[in-house]
DNA sequence: CTGCAGTCTGGACCCAGGTCCAGAGTCAAG
DNA sequence: CTTGACTCTGGACCTGGGTCCAGACTGCAG
């Protein structure tokens, strides 16, 4: 073991193996080692990354951010990568708000609307057609 | 005026032109009457169409969906509106709660993060080097 | 040695929801 | 009539994150 076809690192790290070409292609793996043939060949670091990228994107990373993340990681600053991830989390709060925004407008409209009747009496249809709403 | 270009719909609904020939193209509006030059023309009943769409939108439904609305809308179909609103709410509600579970995972590993000192002492980047984590 | 599974490449394609373009024709103010 | 703003068309392109493909080659079990 430690050296991996990539059939068998794209198992063990629980991704395709059209995303890790997809990944070195895109610069967020460095370029792997070939075999004579030209099979690339992967170590116990590269499986380590890859398990990076994907707890990262679980975390609502982008891909340009996780690059990022890995060279802070590699440089060891930690302040950057501390202030990467509240950059992230403000981000996230911003999508949640918008999100609830949302939800109280529909839960609103749906509250309202018995369901049957006229559809002049319909809330939804009425906010969805009325001139005034924004 | 109840005889609008698509230059001056596009305004008063706050859209681009390209926005409503695409809607056109889709199906979602249907094909715009002509001048004999060919040029669209459009009556109040288009701009408030317009209007539902930008509408529904921003309440976080699909082109697809707005499509289905406004067929129900067309059909007065009251129930099926309302059930289509409710699936929705139900759609918003879990990107929230996926959105909050990072969240949480966010502010839990910022917090714990001291922001200097040892790359081997960031919570953040443990996490997500980590053979533990899922 | 055979046969099948694995891997290689470059490039096309997918999703949604548009956006932009060139080249041609049209409308309206002055 | 001229000029500038508007509109027409079909099709290409964009974002992000992959996914799929054909045709060729390789690795390994039996």
């Amino acid at each position: 073991m430690d050296s991996l076809s990539i059939g068998q690192l794209a198992k063990q790290a629980a991704v395709a193996i059209d995303t890790v070409r997809y990944y070195e292609r895109s610069g967020l793996l460095a370029p792997a080692g070939r075999l004579a043939s030209g099979y690339r060949r992967y170590g116990a670091s590269e499986l380590k990354r890859l398990r990076f990228i994907r707890r990262a994107k679980a975390l609502g990373f982008t891909l340009e951010e996780i690059a990022s993340l890995l060279t802070l990681s590699d440089e060891r600053d930690v302040a950057k990568v501390k202030q990467t991830a509240e950059l992230k989390l403000a981000d996230i709060q911003h999508r949640i708000d918008e999100l609830e925004r949302i939800r109280s407008g529909l839960k609103a409209l749906t509250a309202a609307c018995p369901g049957h009747g006229r559809a002049e009496a319909c809330p939804i249809l009425n906010a969805l057609s009325q001139e005034s709403a924004s």
